[in-house]
DNA sequence: ATTCTAATGCTAACGACTTATCATTAGCAA
DNA sequence: TTGCTAATGATAAGTCGTTAGCATTAGAAT
């Protein structure tokens, strides 16, 4: 990572046009309509690069493959269960210490709310979900 | 999954005796105490079946391989950054409601905690972290 | 322009977890 | 007990996300 290209202006790109956690195939997807025969392997150079920067964090959702995202400050995903897109949520809970059982030491957390997000919440949502979560 | 055999009895027991989410490897070390040469392949087999029957639920964790427990009430879990054991919370933060964007419908949640249990939090710890996680 | 070599594109190879195959074993009803 | 066949044990094969290998391309310093 020590020169300029354009794959990785392209990858830097989509991730900040779409602001949210992308899968390594969404990214190619999106970065390819700037470098067309961008490949796949280029795509994971670059973000393990990026992240070592500390310009890309990584997005691990339980059951998912991990996505990414531009670093940004504390915050937790929604996942939306009919067309499965990750949307960031800046807010928290906060105050989970006093969940905790005496003995246990809390030193971070991690949540993901899952629902349905604007767009498949309206239309006429086709429930083709995943395996069933707690409610 | 219409005869009982030992072999599913020695699983269900030990999920039902440590219970806490155990991984697939976990719980033939565990069961092959009553049931020497109990094979992997069996644990996934009984597993499955006792998903389906609703006995057993599956553990997803952030960027982990999936562990199962008995099925119980809704709750979340700890994971211990230093000997990697996930124990059940039971309480809940609720009211997450309030943290969902306008438009977006919240229909579930899952919380995992992340620090030291008590073991490891009085031993002199030796971090074996795996990536970071934010606070 | 020329040169050096990092970065890319393509694709085979990995690694881990999970499932399939198949001969053998053992529930359990008769 | 006997007979039927579900379930098991051992292991090969399959998935899927990620990484490695290598010839080729293209930053960028001279």
């Amino acid at each position: 990572m020590e020169r300029s290209t354009k794959q990785r202006a392209a990858i830097q790109d989509a991730l900040t046009r779409l602001g949210r956690p992308l899968l390594p195939q969404e990214l190619l997807t999106e970065a390819q309509k700037t470098v067309p025969n961008l490949s796949l392997a280029t795509i994971y150079r670059n973000i393990k690069g990026l992240i070592s920067d500390g310009v890309v964090d990584v997005v691990s959702l339980p059951g998912e493959t991990d996505r990414y995202e531009m670093h940004k400050h504390h915050h937790h995903h929604f996942h939306c269960n009919s067309c499965h897109q990750v949307t960031d949520i800046d807010a928290c809970p906060g105050d989970l210490a006093s969940l905790m059982p005496s003995g246990y030491l809390l030193e971070a957390h991690e949540l993901t709310l899952y629902g349905r997000c604007p767009d498949c919440a309206s239309a006429g949502v086709r429930p083709q979900d995943k395996a069933g979560r707690s409610t």
